[in-house]
DNA sequence: AGGCGGTTGTGAATTATTTCACTATTATAA
DNA sequence: TTATAATAGTGAAATAATTCACAACCGCCT
């Protein structure tokens, strides 16, 4: 086992796992690296050297228990912990991320929303109580929250971002097109739409 | 000038020409890689390396001309172009696409939309025309649309993605977190939302 | 028990990407 | 005009990621 594991290895591992849910709703017990890449579309070796830089998970002349190796990966990436998150922005793109079911199987719990409009503040929006995001500060810290979505307008993002910093957050996914200049202790992912779009551009 | 332009240099462009705006609203005329690379927290050797494959931009000894730099990267990228593309499946996701402003600033123009709601059907949706999911074929060879953005729940993904192939799309943008099998012909690119919290969280 | 076909885990080789470090060029100041 | 400081462009070196290829091993069959 390696010190160093490629960031693309983790990010491959939800991959796995996601897939790995499919194959045993499927009805799959075990499967070959070999034909796990093939429908991943990646090579067998990269599968396998991505898992051994976390131990041994397979059986040689067998290949993978599908179950055991969910819940390896499902230990590896911490999913069998919990993370609360706070969704900050309430527009189309706060809402689709408040409705999307993919996180909760993932560990991450809804644990705060935010908006500033007064027609939100104070209602319930699918069910959860909508902060004003005045109150930002102390409803994080009271609630421990760690994670927060970030999806405001672009104006306000580094406003918002900084006091997200001032509440105690440790990670950011930033789906605004801004670079936010913060702490370099906050964690910051960007999640560019029109930058997804323009790459599929290209390559066309 | 090489042959084989690194992927992620296309992806770094992008955000080159996002700041290069930036700068241009500000009113910065000239800018030296040092400096650009460390707004950008890169490397200035990555800057220049990133440019040198398409050719010569900078003065030595004075930098880079930023409105010139920001017209030849939209030439590399094609932004000069436009492109056609459409949105199917308007829940919260896809109205969040609609809304964003990014998209036509990169040359690309929403030109049909689409869904499976007859209260959406027929009807005008922040200024354009709902579609019948079951008009894509007929709608997209008419209007020449060469890009679309799939945001419907995950259970029709691969049956409206098969739809797309048929109509003649060339590239998908799949907001789902389904794995979509389709000509290789066609460009995919995922976009895991799930994912991009999940490698955040990993290296909390 | 022994052999065989299939499959993992992994060091080594390869390929891709980034950084280094230096040259050539330009702007500017004396 | 010449010297000096700043800075781009780039081949070479370093680092990172992926693939190759094969020994070691497992399960099954006879």
């Amino acid at each position: 086992m390696k010190k160093i594991i490629p960031r693309k290895t983790i990010q491959r591992l939800l991959l796995y796992y996601r897939y790995l849910l499919f194959l045993l709703q499927q009805g799959t017990k075990n499967i070959s690296s070999t034909s796990f890449a093939d429908i991943l579309e990646i090579s067998a070796a990269q599968l396998r050297k991505d898992l051994s830089y976390f131990g041994k998970f397979g059986t040689q002349g067998a290949g993978y228990d599908v179950l055991a190796l969910r819940d390896e990966i499902a230990k590896i990436l911490g999913i069998d912990k919990e993370r609360k998150v706070c969704i900050v922005g309430l527009g189309n793109l706060g809402l689709a991320l408040l409705g999307y079911k993919g996180f909760a199987s993932l560990g991450f719990v809804v644990t705060a929303i935010f908006d500033n409009s007064p027609q939100k503040i104070g209602r319930k929006i699918k069910g959860f109580a909508c902060y004003d995001i005045k109150e930002l500060i102390p409803v994080v810290k009271n609630n421990k929250i760690e994670i927060a979505l970030l999806t405001v307008p672009s104006e306000a993002a580094q406003e918002v971002a900084r006091r997200m910093e001032d509440a105690g957050i440790k990670a950011i996914l930033n789906f605004t097109p801004v670079k936010l200049s913060l702490s370099k202790k906050i964690k910051i992912n960007n999640v560019d739409l029109a930058a997804e779009l323009k790459t599929l551009s290209y390559f066309l």
